[in-house]
DNA sequence: CTATATAATTGACAATATCAACTATATGGC
DNA sequence: GCCATATAGTTGATATTGTCAATTATATAG
């Protein structure tokens, strides 16, 4: 195979992905939140204490949008605010409780659903699929700059 | 590994694959365009004469938003309409000259960016790589509907 | 011919995102 | 202390993107 045939099945393979994984879906799955709001909070979920700043720096986002993202998600209850000690224009981000259970929902529902896709293969095509992917992630790791989706 | 491994090791690398290749970009690379628009005009440049209705039922896009992209293509002349002679409800959409070029364009770069990162490898990986994605294809197109990302 | 269906457009609007200006704190030099 | 400058986050104005319902034009079945 040329490198050129290789580079249309690398962006064919994206294009596949790109479908399967749902991407194009707006509203994300298992959740009442868009994509970006997930992000946020899947952000705060796993680093507890992070900053607007930080957040905002990981993810892209504009600081204005955030904010106001932010604004939203503690007056819904899920987030709360403690302004750093240190320093008083900051603010570090943390799930409530309420939050937490509804993040684990969330988790629970997607985590099912990748299990029917699983479950619908035996298991030699399972561990033939995990071991794929993590063929890629290790190839792909080593350089970093991706190929690109489409 | 057990099922429940197996479901994160996929999550993983949705999450991995999401990143790598690059959806979370706002405009696509290569291109002046969003990745709807960028998906919009990938579906008539492969099906020249598609109808607006067939574009909207593929990336499930709302017939309002879509036509407004589509006048928009058609001002700035990327596209051309024609009223279908059979059903003068309907018009089939094509790249106008100017279109393709620009699609072609687009592609290029993307190609050259994926080309980079396959040259980052030795043949043997490359091989790998391209065995593992027709992998994961194989095996994910036989049930349909798909691992989610996050 | 009507009644009903369909492809596409339009109007009104909601949701999402961006930019620039602003408030409040902080830090370093004097 | 006091100033200048920097930074975290907020707010106002606005653009972009996406949605829903109503409408126009055409088609088709009875």
């Amino acid at each position: 195979m040329s490198v050129d045939q290789q580079i249309s099945a690398v962006r064919r393979f994206n294009r596949f992905y790109t479908l399967q994984v749902g991407l194009l879906r707006k509203t994300f799955l298992g959740t009442p939140w868009t994509l970006g709001e997930t992000r946020v909070l899947y952000e705060i979920w796993l680093n507890p204490g992070i900053l607007a700043k930080e957040v905002a720096l990981r993810l892209d986002l504009d600081t204005a949008y955030l904010s106001r993202l932010i604004a939203k998600f503690e007056k819904t209850r899920l987030i709360q605010r403690e302004q750093s000690i240190g320093d008083g224009r900051q603010y570090q981000l943390f799930l409530t409780e309420a939050g937490h259970q509804q993040m684990e929902a969330a988790n629970a529902i997607q985590r099912e659903e990748t299990k029917q896709t699983l479950l619908a293969l035996t298991e030699d095509e399972r561990e033939k699929l995990i071991d794929a992917m993590a063929q890629i992630e290790r190839l792909l790791s080593k350089n970093r700059g991706g190929p690109n989706a489409g």
